[in-house]
This record gives structure tokens, sequence and C-alpha cells, in this order.
RNA sequence: GCCGAAGUGGCGGAACUGGUAGACGCGCCGGACUCAAAAUCCGGUUCUGGCGACAGAGUGCGAGUUCGAUUCUCGCCUUCGGCACCA
């Protein structure tokens, strides 16, 4: 049992075969017991694991095994995300079916997953391109429809006009197709979508009761779901019987619209095209390029004016009406009421065609200083410069008045750019005075009278579109009958089965080349019909993966057991997955309560998300300049003799490479670090500890070997300071009245180490100042030589917290120690989180820091029942604080009990 | 462009509620052991000045609040994540 040095492959194979063989992870439903679901956000089995997947991963295990020590009945499961494009890239290159190519990495990578120790109960794995899966998502859809939350409308997708296919965005770079290079173009075709509007304000109110997600996270999908206050406002337009609709959070500028904007694919854009052809030029112009809204907003503002024009709502007057690149079909009505004065937007577009800037908002300041010179026509100077900023008040001519105030303000907004914020209505007739609310009910009232315009809630978040014109996909249950109507697949006729041994070899998907699979009969009359050929956006499957988990074998999507489990009470992912993923995961949640599935509201209680894995580049460039990417791995740093990174040589050629600093584990720059190989050299123990060691779990981890053996070296230690202990004689019980002043100081620090960590991982999830914390205890064994019968009693005592507290993460090796600590029962079945002892952390005496004037000048020690005027006494009697109170006068003293003196001279 | 983060020694990071900035690890320097090396162990290591005691500066930049700011407020800079068809 005693081996004399620590050898990580037998110790992790014995580990983790004991777990396996003894089913140590498989759970059941027990309601005597407390639950806890913790969740790692599913793998896409794109081949092989890479280090992002082992952070993920490893927070999982630790929470899982941590809960599970706190003797709750923990459910740790783990699927396969196994539809999706990087499959039919890898069958055009290799020539392999996205199916085989999709099983083949499954059943690798499930291996990996198991050599890093991590103890998933795999008898509830989901893979999601299995009919078995898919079907439960196929029936929901059908049901979906008939609940009409399903509906169908054209959008715009990124045509790749030489491959005559769609592209994702990510396929289209700088505007053109990957790999045509052809530029693409926007193309309208029908598509399927889903409500997710019908939830938008409660996906928002939701987010309220999510205490225990990152604020940063329920901002941004507040944010996404954008919810906003206005008036849909119609203006006529002349000799035209449909008005344009607009929507405006800011109708108070509603007297200072100057035109009106309308997207490309507006129906009055396309009308003006007909007869204007510069206008059919610009929309040809704008269908170029790509759909993603970060294009979209950052290109050049362009416009073109349309010979429409519009009827102002209250004035009378008419506006020009105007096509723009930055209007989004998607996003409200399509169309914009441009006010150029008070939105910078506007503003550029009016200040590059030369169209009219009105003021009809000034600032409180203004208002202000109106109403200052409307008593004293004197003094008018500093109001002035308070009302318009230093640089604008300079010019102003004495004597200035109210006419002055005004013009220098519109000066400013003229020439300067808009100004944006609420204020008081001028220039705006009847409305004069009014500030933004008065004016807000004062034209919403009128309007809705008039008949020309509502109050409005609008969101910015828009339906779920999930059609995709892929293959490897589950296919969307809907049949088209003769006449084109659509009709959800009978339910005793699914599942729609994909069909996985397929040619795939590139643009076309197999299921649309073939014209016999989409044969098959109308469900209404039995009449010669077709089926879709779409298939779902792979967010359908990760919606709802974990509630399978939760039902394994269940005829329908879920059973009872769902509401055992759910909802998920850890969810741990990466941060990237903030808005799309979560926000759909929520709304799937609610559709699923919605149908009778579950009782609760949200998915998941608590939410962590991970930061990225970041390593350092490396690069030699050729002859043409460009750049060759050296995997760290190959890479030897040179050093000064002050430790500073002087420079990086191959050590294959002893030759200097370049340093192209810190970026994102990737393929492109090379710098990838396989898990596989770093369990192979050092152990999965070691590789879980330093990507729990080296950042805090939401921060981005930096890979670097040197730590990876500083974690090692720890685990050497530990492992031969235990076995050197274990070799000792056997000790008695530890007896704290018979403690001296070593052991007891020792003693305290092992209770104030199960204090820390227990709390960095159940509450802080502070997993790196954890792993320091004992580091830093078994730096202290090390040091405490004391061989007496209480002093190895003591040792003892802090080998097996420390043994207990390290198990989470690093369990194979600690699965060894604890039984080389002489127990009989294994680790895992004794579930024994240990409880810091009050008693043995009491202290007689505190430090106290003294400061003078906020600067420290020495160190006190108090009784820990010093009075406030103990510790100033003694602070101000500190040697070396003396000096630098002498010959001042004392004005006041601060204490803070058990923290600092700090005396003000 | 919009939304959300992050920025602290040579490096990764710590300081949790406004209270001793730099825990722990890496790297580097010095020492012990060794014929030697590896491994291991011990000591040192923010910067500047000083032989030293010590003094001064210091948490991206610039202001502010406070007895006291890495922490709070305002304004900037840089880097990263997301932006609806990558997952």
């Amino acid at each position: 049992m005693t081996e004399k040095t620590y050898d990580p492959q037998s110790v992790e194979t014995a580990a983790q075969h004991y777990w396996s063989s003894t089913r140590a992870f498989e759970t059941t439903e027990d309601p005597s017991k407390e639950k806890f679901y913790c969740l790692s956000m599913f793998m896409y089995p794109s081949g092989s694991m890479h280090m992002g997947h082992v952070r993920n991963y490893t927070i999982g295990d630790v929470i899982s095994r941590y809960q599970r020590m706190q003797g709750k009945n923990v459910l740790q499961p783990m699927g396969w995300d196994a539809f999706g494009l990087p499959a039919e890239n890898a069958a055009i290159k290799s020539n392999v079916a996205p199916a085989q190519w999709t099983y083949a990495n499954i059943d690798y990578m499930r291996g990996q997953l198991q050599r890093l120790g991590f103890v998933y109960d795999w008898s509830r794995e989901v893979t999601t391109c299995k009919p078995d899966y898919y079907v439960h998502e196929q029936r929901m859809f059908t049901r979906l429809m008939q609940k009409g939350l399903v509906y169908r409308k054209n959008s715009i997708v990124n045509w790749d006009p030489v491959d005559q296919t769609v592209l994702a965005n990510e396929q289209v770079i700088d505007g053109r197709g990957w790999r045509s290079g052809a530029i693409v173009e926007k193309r309208e075709i029908p598509q399927w979508f889903l409500k997710i509007t019908d939830y938008a304000q409660e996906l928002l109110d939701g987010l309220d009761t999510l205490t225990g997600w990152p604020e940063s996270v329920k901002t941004m999908q507040r944010n996404w779901i954008g919810r906003s206050e206005g008036i849909e406002i119609q203006f006529a337009v002349e000799g035209e019987s449909e008005p344009v609709t607009v929507f405006t959070t800011r109708p108070d500028t509603l007297m200072g619209v100057s035109f009106l904007s309308v997207a490309a694919e507006h129906p009055l854009a396309q009308k003006a095209a007909q007869s204007q052809p510069e206008v059919a030029a610009f929309i040809e112009e704008c269908r170029h390029g790509g759909t993603a809204e970060a294009d979209i907003e950052t290109q050049e503002k362009k416009g073109v004016e349309t010979r429409f024009k519009a009827i102002h709502p209250i004035t009378g007057e008419t506006v020009p009406i105007w096509v723009a690149n930055f209007v989004l079909m998607s996003y409200g009505t399509g169309a914009v009421m441009a006010v150029p004065g008070h939105d910078q937007r506007d503003w550029e577009f009016a200040t590059k065609y030369d169209l009219l800037i009105r003021m009809v908002i000034v600032s409180d300041g203004v208002r202000d200083a109106i109403r200052e010179l409307g008593r004293d026509a004197a003094g008018n100077k500093d109001a002035m410069s308070a009302a318009l900023g230093e640089s604008r008040a300079i010019d102003v001519v004495e004597p200035a008045g109210e006419i002055d105030v005004l013009d220098a303000f519109e000066d400013k907004i003229i020439t300067e750019g808009a100004f944006t914020e609420y204020g008081t209505l001028v220039n705006s007739g009847e409305y004069d005075g009014l500030d933004f609310k008065a004016a807000f009910d004062a034209l919403a009232t009128r309007l809705e009278k008039e008949g020309k315009g509502a109050r409005r809630i609008n969101f910015r978040l828009r339906d779920w579109g999930v059609s995709r014109q892929r293959y490897w996909g589950c296919p969307i249950p809907v049949i088209y009958d003769k006449d084109g109507n659509a009709h959800p697949v009978p339910e005793d006729q699914l599942p729609v089965l994909l069909p996985e041994d397929v040619e795939f070899t590139g643009v076309k998907s197999p299921i649309k080349a073939d014209p016999e699979w989409r044969k098959t009969v109308s469900p209404i009359d039995g009449s010669p019909a077709e089926r879709e050929t779409d298939t779902f956006d792979t967010f359908m499957e990760s919606s709802w993966y974990y509630a399978r988990y939760t039902s394994p074998g269940a005829s329908e999507m879920v059973d009872g057991r769902a509401n055992y489990w759910a909802p998920v009470d850890q969810y741990i992912g990466g941060i990237e997955h903030a808005i799309l993923h979560l926000l759909y995961f929520r709304f799937y949640h609610k559709l699923l309560r919605d149908c009778g599935m579950v009782d609760s509201d949200e998915p998941a209680i608590n939410l962590l998300c991970q930061g990225m894995v970041v390593a350092e580049t490396f690069y030699r460039e050729d002859a043409q300049g460009r750049k060759e990417w050296i995997n760290p791995a190959e890479v030897d740093m040179q050093r000064d003799d002050k430790g500073r990174v002087t420079g990086a040589v191959l050590r294959a050629d002893g030759k200097p490479v370049s340093i192209g600093g810190i970026e994102k584990m990737a393929k492109s720059k090379n710098n990838g670090v396989d898990p596989e190989s770093m369990v192979r050299k050092y152990g999965a123990d070691t590789v879980r500890l330093f990507s729990m060691f080296a950042a805090p779990p939401d921060q981005s981890l930096e890979w670097n070997e040197a730590g990876v053996e500083g974690m090692s070296r720890f685990l050497k230690r530990l492992w031969r300071e235990l076995h050197a202990h274990v070799s000792q004689p056997d000790h008695p019980e530890v007896d704290a009245a018979a403690l001296d002043a070593a052991q007891k100081t020792l003693r305290r620090q092992i209770h104030e180490t199960i204090a820390k960590v227990s709390d960095d991982y159940g509450r802080r999830h502070a997993f790196n100042t954890a792993i320091a914390a004992l580091m830093e205890l078994l730096n202290a064994v090390a040091r405490f030589d004391d061989m007496s019968d209480q002093g190895r009693a003591v040792r003892h005592e802090a080998f097996e917290a420390i043994v207990l507290l390290l198990n989470p993460i690093t369990p194979h090796i600690c699965h060894a120690l604890w039984q080389a600590l002489g127990h009989r029962e294994t680790l895992i079945e004794d579930q024994a989180w240990p409880k810091a002892d009050p008693a043995a952390m009491v202290r007689d005496a505190l430090k106290l820091a003294v400061q003078v004037n906020g600067k420290l000048r020495g160190t006190i020690e108090v009784p820990v029942s010093a009075s406030k005027e103990d510790c100033e006494r003694a602070a101000l009697a500190e040697p070396s604080v003396l000096p630098h109170v002498e010959g001042q006068t004392i004005r006041k003293v601060v204490v803070v009990p058990g923290k600092i003196v700090n005396i003000v001279v």
C-alpha cells in the first residue's frame, strides 16, 4: 500500500476502475435525500477534447463531488450535441458520412472524459442526432404548431450565388462565401419561426428571480430582449393608400422630424424602385454583404431619397422618405422617423445628405438660463456658460438674451452633434415647455384620438427562426399538400427519419437532392404531398437536453421524474452562450411548463460561466511575410537573470521564434494544448488541479506548462509527506486540552483551512484560493517536526483534512491516500465533508495595523478583549509609530476593531 | 456601431463587506545534498534611492468622494466575449 513515489497512471487507472465497476455515480430518484442536479453544457463531438472542455467539465465534476460529500443525491449527466455544421464540413473534406464521423467522435471522446476522471451517470446519456432523441423534438414542434406558437414567414439569409447555397454567418468572410469567394447576397426565403416574442415579458421578468445567475448575463439578456415603451405612429404618404408606420420611444421629438427612413426591404422602397432607377440600384447595393448585425451597424451609413413624401401627423407638413441601409426590416416596423437634432445616427445621416436639422428639445440648463434671463436681463453670461458648456459660451456676444441662448444651443446642435438627452420641448407649437413625460402623454392621447397612432410596448427580441437549409439536422416534421398548405406530421408517423447512410459531397443537402425522400401523402385526404426538407436549428436540441436527462427511456419527452430533478441546481458553461443558448433554454423550459411537463418556471437556479482557455502564440515568418504558427509545446522560453522573458527558441533547431501574444486556444494560431497528452505526461489529477488553480473559474485561464509542473510537484510532495507520516507508529486521539502552543497553532490552521475551503467551494466557487489554502496547510505540516504522540495526532488530522478537501479536484490520488491513511471504506463511500471546530480556531491575541495619515507605520498585538481605548494607547506607544506623530497635533484617531488604527495628525 | 466583461510584481493570480497591496504557484537568484546531474530541501525576490536602519513611489490613464480606495462615483484608453445561420 505504501508506495514510495507517486505514479499517477496506476493510481488513476485503479480509481477509475473502482468507480465504474461499482457504478458509483449512477443515480436514482430518492425523495428522502436532498437532490442536486449539476449540469455542464454538453459536448459538441468535434473529434477530440480541447482545454475549454477540460475546464468546463472539471468545474462541474468538482461541484458534483463536493455536493455529494455534503450527503446530497447528485445527478451529473453528459451527452452529445451531435447535429451541426462541422460534421458536414468534415464530410466534404474527408468524404465520410456526417453520421459515421459523428458516432466515431462520440466513442473516442467518451473515453477521453473517462480518462479525466469525470464521473457521469452514463445510463442517462443523450445523443441528439438519434431518432429516440429527436422524435420528441418533432412531436413537441407539431404540438406547438397546433397551439399557434409556430408560423412561417419570409426571412433573409446569406446566399452564395456560385455554390447556390445558404451560408451561415460564420461562412461569410468579408462579405464573401468562404468556399466560393463569391460576393454574398441577401435572399428572402420562407422559414419556420417559434413565437418566443409571446414570452418576451415573462423572459424579462424571470430574470429578477434568477438570483444565482451572474449579473452580467442577466443584463445582457435584458438588453437583448430590449423592452421599450413608445408610440407607434402612422405617417400618411401622399398619393398612397397605405401609411408608413414607425415606432419611436421619443415622441417628444416628433416636431423635429425632418424625414423618414425605411429599410431596403420595406414595401415602399420596393415600390419606389419600380419607377426610380437610383432607388433600385441602391436596393441592389444593399443586397450585397452578409446579414450579421455587426456588419450592418458598422458599415457606412448610406441612403437614397424616394419620390414619396410623408405627411407629418401633427403639422401636416410633408417630409421626404429615404431608403437607408441602417434600418433593419426585422426590428420594429422597418421604418423610422428621423430626428437629426436629437438622434446621433440621424444627425450624421442628415449632415451627410444635407437634410434639415431642427432643434425641438433643450437641456434643463438652457431652460433654466432662459428663465433666469427673463427675470434679470443682466448676469447672462454665467447662465449661458452653465447651460452650453465652456466651449460655446465664449462666443456669445453681450448682451445675451433669451434668443441668444436658444440660437447658441441650436447652433451647437447643428454643428457639434445631436442633443440626445431628455429636456424641455421648444419649437413644438402647443407642446412648448412640456417635459418628456408630459409631451409623451399629450401626443399619445392626441394621436390615439385621431387614429394616427397608439401607445405600444416594443421588444428588440425577434421570433426564433428555426429553419436551416442543411442536411445534418433534425427534419422539420411538416407536410405540404398540393396547394402548398402546411400540415404537422401526424404523431403516429413520427419520427420523420433523417437518412444516415448518404453520400454527402458538398453543397446540396442529400434530402433535398433526393426526389424520393420528400414524397409522402397529405394527412388530410391522402393525396400526394411533399415533406419539408429543411432541418431544425441545432439550438433546438440544446434547449431541452437537460430535461431529457431526468427521464431516460420515457415515451414522452420527459415523465414524472423531471419534477424530482428539475430545475438544474448548478449549470456550468461558457460565457459565449450568455444570450442565445441561455435564452432559448429558458424559453423552452416555459414551453415545457405550458405543455404540463414540468412545474418550475426557470430551468436553472445557479449559473456559472467559465472563462476561456488561452495560451501564448509563437510564429516564424516565411519569405512572403506569411506567419507559420508554432505550437507552444515545441518552444523553450529564454530569460535573463531576473526571470524576465527575453525570447523563445524552437526546441528542434535551437533558433529563435517570434512571440505573438496571448490568444484563445485555436487551430488557426496553433496554440492549442492537447489534454490527452497532458494526462499521459502528468496524470489527470495534475491537469485538473492546474485548470482549477491557475485562475478563478469565470476568468480566462492561461495554460502554462511550467505551472502544470508546479501542480505535479505539489501532488508528489503530498504523496511523499503523507506516506512518511503513516510509516510512523500509531498515535493516540487528539487531546485538545493537552496541546502545546505549536500544536495548537497547527490545529488552528487546520480548522481555519476547513472553514475557508468549504466557503470557497460552496459559496464562492473560488477553487484557486481553496487550493492555495491547502498548499499553505501542507507547507505548515511539512515544517511541523514534532514527533510526539500529540504531534503525530495533530499531523494525522491535517492529512485527513487535506485529502478530504482536495478530493473533489484530484479524486484519484485522494482515493488512494484515503486508504493509505488507514480507512477501510473508500472515500466515495464515506462521503464525509469535514467540519471546522470553532473551539480549535479561538485566538487570544489580534494583530492590528497602525497607520498615520493612512500610511502603514507599524503593527501592534492586542488581546482579543482590548477596548478601542486600549488599541489607541498601544498604537501611540508603538516605537515605529512614534517618530511620525511626535511634535504633531493628533486631530483624530480611527479604530476599526480587529483591523486597523489610523492616526490623523 | 450596440450590449457585457477584464486591466494589480518578470508571469498566472490573492486581497470576499472601503481597512497592513502582492497570499499561493511559476520564473529567477543564492545555498544544502551529490563525484556530477536530476530529484528534493532551505533562504531571498514590486520598483527607486541607501552599506544599512529606513525613506519614497506603486493596482491601465485622468479627476472625485473618504481618516483610509485594487475595491465606490464620473470621464477616457486598451484587450476580450456576444450581436440572432459556429456551437
